[in-house]
DNA sequence: CGGTTTCCCATGCTATCCCATGATTTCCCG
DNA sequence: CGGGAAATCATGGGATAGCATGGGAAACCG
């Protein structure tokens, strides 16, 4: 299963650290990913994190273009790859979440997690609920719209 | 990992040095890379860095011309290799960044790291700060106008 | 011989490793 | 089917190693 799936909640201990749930790093270990990749949430107070999956992808849209000479690598690789960071596992499976994506994605002493088949995201269970609730309705209503199915 | 992820800022100290990050100097090593590959780049201020891998890339481009009776053989390795500098690390990670890279990118007392997958680049951090904002902005309607989107 | 550069050591901070614990689940075998 | 053993997992804390940084002494070069 190389897919984020289900709703985890895990504390962020003293030193910063959170342990990613097991589903999840097994997903990422299938990927063949190192640890994880983590980048604060464009317009979100929280934080996605993804594995060799989509970070292979990302390199394909940024290939065409020339390192050096074309001024489009930078804007698009800059946008995904200097905004990530990359973290890896301790031997029981946590990671030091950096204390910048703390701030970002407001966190306290507790750390959901929510798959989202290819990536997952990463809130503050406090942030989150009422986020997730939204997005329910709204997929209700997309629902209800396209005479009860969803696209 | 062989590839440049996150952004560092560290200290250019009083004879010139400067520690490159670990993680980018485990990507240089895992390329292969003795040190490190530095050239100015082309109408921005910065520096961008990068090891064997892209080293090698370039290569290939030049190859098919010939050295002694092919122009564009000095065109394209003249506008890579004569402009580029090697620079190799000291005990503690570091590398003597050249007065004349120093002086391109306006890099005063600290350097900002940012990697782009295949290469990185070095900036005077208020420099590029400006930039790293417009990139993000440009990017995102590119992703969107690509039908993928950013993380 | 001045100005670099290169090597080496010292330091404080942080991340990393390692071990321990308890709760839960899975597994196996009677 | 049941019950105990073993494995998995999240969590906490102490010890260790790595990293960024500063500075001094030896080697190098014009």
């Amino acid at each position: 299963m190389q897919s984020f799936v289900g709703t985890f909640t895990n504390k962020l201990d003293a030193k910063g650290r959170v342990s990613i749930p097991a589903p999840f790093r097994g997903a990422l270990q299938a990927q063949g990913t190192e640890g994880v990749f983590c980048i604060p949430a464009l317009g979100l107070h929280a934080v996605k994190g993804f594995g060799q999956i989509f970070y292979a992808e990302t390199r394909e849209i940024v290939k065409p273009h020339h390192p050096l000479y074309d001024q489009k690598h930078a804007m698009l690789a800059a946008a995904v790859f200097s905004q990530s960071q990359h973290l890896s596992f301790d031997d029981d499976g946590r990671v030091r979440l950096p204390d910048d994506l703390i701030a970002h994605a407001g966190i306290k002493d507790r750390v959901c997690f929510a798959g989202l088949d290819s990536i997952f995201e990463m809130w503050n269970p406090e942030t989150y609920a009422p986020v997730r609730d939204a997005r329910m309705q709204q997929a209700l209503a997309a629902y209800e719209a396209s005479g009860k199915s969803l696209p």
